[in-house]
DNA sequence: AGAATATATGAGTACATGTTCATATGATGG
DNA sequence: CCATCATATGAACATGTACTCATATATTCT
């Protein structure tokens, strides 16, 4: 990511006011980047239906593996990601390990998303 | 993407209930292409940062390269796609080309998506 | 202790993604 | 009509991602 204010565009007809309103509204770099971050791993299939599985209540990752019908490897690897975003909690019992949303914030941002793909 | 029901798990230990459960709740694959799709949309810095300075009203391409400091090419790649996703709106005006939010469900994604970055 | 089960992880790979650079398109003004 | 400005787009490239395969770790059972 390089940076030169020569990269810019280089237009003379922009907007002032609108431009300084524009960044006003700017959050800071961390806050976009961490928004950013959720919404990415938010944003794969496979990650989708596993929390939309765990909407349903605690699951460990067999029964996560059965209910995709995808690897076992494949699902942890994805579990690995969530935990780490902090969109998921685990805790083992035995040889298990079960998963369950961390909060129900992902929920609110499923329907939220749900009332923008099922379009106009 | 390559399947077999053979690639899928084969622990003996599961949990039919939870797991019908589940199965229950899954949305169809249309579903959950379309809203991973959304927020793999969402799902970038710089598209983050475009979304939020539609926020605060229409801009054109050029203000946009000069708020966020990138080039015109990249903000013009960027804004392809949330055409595509009818994430935003655009109406050509002379030689420029004003984009705007298509509707208001991004600015309460974006609430909802910071309230779970904002931590506990 | 050793076998079996459940999960995690590292390497490898095919594919997607975000930017740059160069150039095309399209509108406006001399 | 030609030059200029605003935007769009294609190719190239470097990086990221999601899976598979093989293997490691950890727990339970005998």
């Amino acid at each position: 990511m390089k940076e030169s204010v020569d990269d810019v565009c280089q237009c003379r007809e922009t907007h002032p006011e609108a431009i300084s309103k524009a960044v006003e509204v700017l959050p800071a770099e961390d806050t976009v980047r961490n928004l950013a971050e959720l919404f990415k791993n938010l944003g794969d299939p496979t990650r989708v239906r596993i929390l939309f599985a765990l909407s349903a209540g605690e699951l460990c990752v067999c029964d996560l593996a059965e209910i995709l019908q995808m690897s076992q490897s494949a699902i942890s690897h994805q579990l690995r990601l969530l935990r780490a975003a902090r969109i998921v909690r685990y805790r083992k019992l035995g040889k298990n390990v079960f998963y369950t949303l961390d909060d129900d914030h992902v929920v609110l941002l499923f329907e939220q998303g749900l009332a923008h793909v099922s379009h106009p």
